[in-house]
DNA sequence: TATCAATGTCAATCTAATGTAAACAAACAA
DNA sequence: TTGTTTGTTTACATTAGATTGACATTGATA
């Protein structure tokens, strides 16, 4: 998601697009009005943040332009932010065009819980994902996948596998790899772990070496130190 | 269009009201947080204007009910109104699903203007729309679409299908499921799930391979990567 | 290198989770 | 009321997958 932010406070400019680029928009900045509504034309950024004071071309005849030919821009959102209390200005910005607007000053967090609202994007980012090399985890989707594809499996081989995950580096006995993945002491014959292990090397060939047999003890997934 | 406010002081209470009326909403008014929510079922309210700190049931608590099992109360908009200055109260307002807010005190016509906007967007855009290849849910109409064709469900079954398909992509356990479409800790055979995705399946025959079961785990709506 | 316990893995077996028809119950409409 | 639709449970069939025994292989140790 692209964000153009018009400001001609320097210090604003880049608190915002640090606390922006922290949310992972791809931000593009402007100190003018003019300057702004070229970006707007070449860049089209799904939102704009925009002073209503500038230099040039204030910003809410800034507003209006872009509203007005929304094609031309593609279609942004516009927020707007003013010091100034007047009230009549807030009430003209909105009327104009402009789909939110902050009084400074404003606090930056408010500002990007704004911007999430109007790209109506979900606020909590979900996606519990572990990683180990070339291998995710993602438990949301209950989807395990080695680079780009997808390995189907049972239910104990990925609880399996994901315990190995969330574990890398470290030893797992059996005893601890039956109490989390099986129920605790459910007892069932002592082969069933290697078993799995075997299965889960058979499947997830690229890290197969890396599950690591420690004789008498258990396994564990090695986490190489380069 | 119907606006519900919920707020202990009666001259806020009244002040909004005046200047809703004035702009041709029909206005219903809650001093406390229960009579509120009663208001909110039986009166379904197109938007809620609703205090954070109120008697019997704090705003936050409402306006996460409410969010949380919408048909129930019609999709209201929330815009929330504090006294507080505490950034947090109005960052978690936000995140619960207000879907914007005000500080006190506040100019009544900027109120009035941030209710038309968000009534505006919802009848402009038809946000109300959640598709899954050939299959479209229309929220508003109660209708779901295989192509141009309508395909009739029960209630339960309209209820499960629009889950997977807000959720396509990510796994729900039978529990989530009970918990979303049944009510909360509402019991119900254990089989009553799997009986209405087999329901569906018949039904919605284009996309029946797509709901993957899960062993042990649940159900998901498989959004193919490609 | 010979030994033997620990581990790897195949394949047969068994189990538990799921699919679904049909019975049953409850809600709703006529 | 009666008939019809919707919701729930039961019962049984089916199948994925969990387990286990048998045997092969490995590797540590004497």
């Amino acid at each position: 998601m692209k964000v153009l932010i018009v400001e001609d406070d320097i210090d604003i400019r880049e608190l915002i697009s640090f606390f922006m680029e922290k949310e992972g928009y791809e931000v593009v900045e402007a100190g003018d009005g003019m300057t702004g509504l070229k970006l707007a034309k070449t860049y089209h950024p799904h939102i704009i943040i925009l002073d209503l004071m500038l230099p040039h071309l204030d910003g809410k005849s800034l507003a209006q332009m872009i509203k007005k030919s929304e094609d031309k821009y593609g279609n942004p959102k516009i927020i707007m932010l003013t010091a100034k209390t007047d009230i009549e200005d807030v009430l003209s910005g909105l009327e104009v065009g402009a789909d939110d607007y902050m009084k400074k000053p404003f606090d930056p967090r408010e500002l990007v819980l704004r911007v999430k609202k109007l790209l109506n994007r979900e606020t909590k980012v979900n996606t519990n994902k572990y990683t180990f090399k070339n291998i995710t985890i993602d438990t949301d989707k209950h989807l395990i996948l080695e680079d780009k594809n997808e390995v189907p499996m049972s239910k104990k081989e990925y609880d399996l596998l994901l315990l190995l995950i969330k574990n890398k580096g470290l030893v797992l006995t059996r005893d601890k790899i039956l109490d989390k993945v099986w129920q605790s002491n459910y007892y069932t014959g002592d082969r069933t772990v290697d078993m799995y292990i075997s299965k889960i090397r058979d499947k997830v060939k690229s890290i197969s070496k890396d599950i690591k047999t420690i004789k008498g003890v258990g396994y564990k997934l090695e986490e190489k130190i380069l």
